[in-house]
DNA sequence: TCGTCATGGGTGACGTGTCACCGACACCCT
DNA sequence: AGGGTGTCGGTGACACGTCACCCATGACGA
């Protein structure tokens, strides 16, 4: 690169827009929801897909797939979980050094009684802000660097599985 | 909330896609920027609010609020990045209880140096993928939730002070 | 049979972020 | 004087995330 052709006016207000944005609403709900509940978003997010999958029985991997997470820190997750009594290990007969992730009871209660709050917050930072033609087009962007990520991956994913990597929070 | 009015089908997919799309895009783009320099995000972010102030220099709350982030965070990230020499602390003069941050010459160099890298990085994970309309649509939306935000702020501002707070990166 | 490689999962150390709390100063009020 | 209250900044403990590395199982070819 030389002479670096540097973000314009427009693509520095976007860019840092998206990033101040994000953060900002991510901020603001992880704290209500840290505050209300006791979950962290991580939490939740393991929750959440645990309890959408039959049983809120999901195999390490899958879960791993699911929120697009990094190994070791989906494990050291499980582990504060599991010490929590959110989630349980269980060994996978099938696959001799598999392993399942269940929902306990009070997993289940915790996730149950965490999403209708939840979901009021997510109302509140941001789609009370949006008319429908917001949420149109945040999809339709979504979609077009989502793609562009799948098509572009080449040795940068955080899930080392390059296939279908799906997304994360109700 | 009575019967939570859950978020149909296409929030679900904008919300998800949020949180999805952002954490991809700042991951993919956080682990070669650590790899290439050496600096983490926040280190990136208070080396470039710095690098924009006259003088390479700011107080403390200055970039509290330019980042838009806590107290405490700012604090342990400025005791870690004067530890490794990228920046420094000097009284203040006016203020006895104040304090400024200013950049080293290891921090000049280490933000000139990975700013080009960066910016192609933001370019290849993200504006490749869009066009100008996606540009023009995302900084409309920015804009509407950020007032939005400012409107609604109650009691829950990560930086305590409510005034001007505006963005991270270029 | 032995090496090797891929996969599923885990550990420990260390950097990062958050929470609760503290110290210093200033301003105001009594 | 004495006591709030607000601001500017910091500490220490602890939770979270990442990196480098390890163990076990199984498939495959020499």
């Amino acid at each position: 690169m030389t002479d670096p052709n540097w973000l314009d006016e427009r693509e520095q207000r976007a860019w840092r827009g998206f990033l101040a944005v994000n953060a900002a609403v991510r901020g603001r709900i992880a704290r209500q929801l840290q505050q209300e509940t006791g979950l962290s978003s991580a939490d939740y997010a393991v929750l959440v897909s645990l309890s959408e999958a039959p049983g809120g029985r999901l195999r390490v991997f899958q879960l791993r797939v699911a929120a697009d997470w990094e190994k070791t820190r989906l494990t050291h997750q499980i582990t504060r979980m599991t010490a929590r009594g959110l989630v349980a290990r269980e060994p996978c007969a099938d696959d001799p050094r598999g392993a399942f992730v269940v929902l306990t009871d009070a997993g289940w209660e915790a996730i149950t009684s965490a999403a209708p709050r939840h979901v009021e917050h997510v109302r509140h930072w941001f789609f009370d802000a949006l008319g429908p033609g917001h949420v149109d087009a945040l999809i339709e962007l979504n979609d077009t660097v989502t793609r562009h990520l799948l098509s572009t991956d080449g040795p940068c994913a955080p899930c080392d599985v390059p296939s279908s990597c799906d997304d994360v929070l109700p």
